[in-house]
DNA sequence: GTGGTCTAGACCACT
DNA sequence: GTGGTCTAGACCACC
C-alpha cells in the first residue's frame, strides 16, 4: 500500500478533511491511485499527517459518499471502480471554474486573447 | 442613488461581509459604480438585502480601509476617486484563479489548447 | 418552533444518528414539518433528545445532504422547498422493501392473497 | 454436496456471520437445502466465498444452536431433520417485514388497497 | 446564539 | 487491526 502525500494548508480556510478529500481525488484523477488499490486505515493516515482519526473518518465518509472509494469494515478502504467517472467531473469543475473567471474578465473588457497571453506569463 | 443588487450566497464558506464586499468591489471594477457615486446607508443596504446592519457596517469598514469608498459622517458614504487600483486588483484576483485551475488540469494531462478549446464552447 | 418528538431505541443496530435522521424525515414526508419551517438548533435538539451535539450535526448533515433540510449558517436549520420528493422517495422505499418481502414469500409457496390475509391479522 | 451460492453485503451493518446463518436458513426455507443434506466444510466454505474461517464457524455455530444444522465431528456438517421450524421462522420474519412497511405507509395517506395495488405492478 | 471544525479518547463488533 | 459510533468539550467565525 502507498504511503499517500497529503498536502494541508492548516491556514486555508478550506477546512483539512476537506483539503484531504481533494489530495485523494485527485490522485485518482490523475492515476496515481488506482481502482481497487487498497489506501492507508483511517489510524494510519491520521498519524502520518498527524490530525484527528475522526477527520479522517469524515473525509473517508465524503468520499465514499462521491462514490471515490468503498469501506469494508473491518478489511480497509478501498480505491472504487469506475473512477473515471471522478477524474471527468475534476475537469468540467475546474473548466467551470475558468470560465466564470472569464466571464468575469471579459466584462472588464478583457479579450479571450488578452488572457491568454496573461496566463502564459 | 443606485439600488444595489448584492448577491449573497448563504451556503458558501465566504462570510457575508466578505461576499458584500466582493459583489461592490466588482461594481466599482466593472463601472457600475461610478468615482464619487454615493451608495446606500448602511441601514438601507441593510434592510434591503435582509442582513444585520452591522454586517453591512463591517463590509463597508474594509472598502473604506481598502480605499474604495469614503464616509463622510452626516452626509453619507460615496465611491472614492481613484478606482482603477480595484480594478487592477480584480483582474489579478481572476487571472490567479484561472492560473491554479489550468495548473491542475495540466496535471491531468491536458494541454492549453485542450483547456481553450473547452472554454470557448 | 416545533418542539420536535425524536423516537430512539438504543438498542437498535440502527445507529442514533440514523435515527433521528429517520425521524425528520418521516415527519417531512406526514407534513408535520413543511417546507421553509425551522427545526431546532443543534444545541437544542441535543440537550432535548440527550445525545451529544456531535451527533445532531451528523444528522443534520445527512439531512442536508439528502436536500432535505437546508441550514444557513449562524442563522439556523430549515426544512429545505421541494420536499415532494422525500415522500416520494420514502413511500417507494417502502413499496420497494414489501416487493421484496413479497418476493421471499412466493418462492415459499405463500400467494400473494394468502400474504395480505397474513398482513391484515 | 451442492456448491452453495452465498450472497454477501460488505456495505451491510448486518455482520457477515449473520447473513451466512440467514443465506443458509434460507435455502433450507426454501427446500434448496434439504434434511440430512451435507453442506460444505469450515475450510472449503471460507475459501470459496473468501472469508475467515472463523466467521463461518461463528455460523454454523449459530445455525446448530437454532437447530438448522447438526455437526457430527470427523464426518461433516449436515441440515438437521425437522426443519419446518426454519420456513415458519422465516415467514414470520418477512411478514412482521411488511407490517412495518404498511404502517409506516399508513401513516403517510396510503390505505392498503392503494398498498396492495403498487406491490402488483 | 448559531453553525463549523477539530481533538482526544472511549467502547464496540467484526476478522 | 479495521472501521463505526458516540461523548465531552474546546475554539472559531459570524450575526
Amino acid at each position: 500500500m502507498k504511503n499517500l502525500l497529503i498536502n494541508l494548508d492548516y491556514q486555508s480556510r478550506v477546512p483539512i478533511y476537506e483539503q484531504i478529500v481533494n489530495n485523494i481525488e485527485n490522485y485518482v484523477a490523475v492515476g496515481i491511485l488506482k481502482e481497487k488499490e487498497q489506501i492507508p486505515s483511517i489510524r494510519d493516515m491520521a498519524s502520518s499527517i498527524g490530525v484527528n482519526p475522526n477527520t479522517i473518518k469524515k473525509s473517508y465518509d465524503i468520499l465514499e459518499n462521491k462514490g471515490i472509494i468503498t469501506t469494508i469494515s473491518t478489511k480497509g478502504t478501498f480505491i472504487s471502480e469506475n473512477t473515471k467517472k471522478a477524474t471527468k467531473e475534476k475537469i468540467d469543475r475546474e473548466i467551470n471554474n475558468i470560465k466564470k473567471s472569464v466571464q468575469e474578465l471579459t466584462k472588464l473588457g478583457l479579450s479571450l486573447d488578452d488572457i491568454i497571453e496573461r496566463i502564459k506569463k
